[in-house]
DNA sequence: GTCCTTGCAAAAGCTTTGCAAATCC
DNA sequence: GGATTTGCAAAGCTTTTGCAAGGAC
């Protein structure tokens, strides 16, 4: 997700409906970098929304992760969260406060990831996470 | 999970009684490379232990876990796996036929995590897993 | 005998789906 | 107007828990 204006006009051209809920979701996670969960965001959307429904944003998510607008992540065993940033970047949760950082990898010196082929497996992508205590916490 | 007997040792160590239930999932996972959920575990003890529950299962796999003899893996969004190789390695996720390989990190060339201090965070594990197709798939 | 463990069943929690009513274009 | 989307409710799954009966030591 780079802007609002972006984000819609690909949803366009994919022929997705520009409904309010989906625009409402939309601009809450524009920008956002605390890595909410679908329950996190329809319970902060329903505030301003009082009728909107969790299948709504938990499809509006599906429908945006399909047309690669935001990413989910599974830093928690129990439940997923979503980044807006699509980037490669890795996360950074952090045991005392449960917060999900960023990391790119120009901050994250010692860290090399290959992709491609390894040992005789082709590599389409890769997950990688740490955990410990974030520098707030400390 | 070194050996059978090395396991054993542990559970008494710790103070936890050693029942049929227990030595079956220790020695199904001894050695297991298959990467199997509970219920999977379940599932397949169950044909010769057929009063077994899933609940045992569970508790044992959690326990076995607390004395750090098995990690759970969590390569898919929606169960938990299990590993009875505590070392650190790395796994590699086949979209095509959903299989866990093992690779260890000579096996891993271009491979780098460094653990220690990441843009002021501290850290104290990573998780990483790759994803896509396996050598017998491709 | 005592305490831990098992097994059953049900609760919990997040995710996913079905379907009629509403809405976008 | 036609097809998609919403909202509600319920189903699905895995994980987790409560508790009486059973078993290890």
């Amino acid at each position: 997700m780079h802007s609002f204006e972006n984000t819609i006009q690909k949803l366009r051209s994919e022929g997705f409906k520009l409904t309010p809920q989906r625009l409402a979701v939309i601009k809450y996670m524009i920008g956002n970098k605390s890595h909410p969960s679908a329950l996190a965001i329809h319970k902060e959307l329903k505030r301003r929304y009082p009728t909107l429904s969790f299948s709504t944003v938990y499809n509006t998510l599906n429908m945006l992760q399909k047309i690669d607008e935001i990413r989910s992540i599974h830093v928690f065993d129990d439940h997923l969260n979503y980044d807006p940033n699509t980037e490669p970047h890795i996360h950074f949760l952090c045991s005392k406060c449960d917060m999900v950082h960023d990391i790119f990898l120009e901050q994250a010196e010692g860290i090399q990831v290959y992709a491609g082929e390894i040992d005789g497996h082709l590599v389409d992508s890769y997950e990688l996470f740490f955990k410990g205590t974030c520098k707030d916490c400390r």
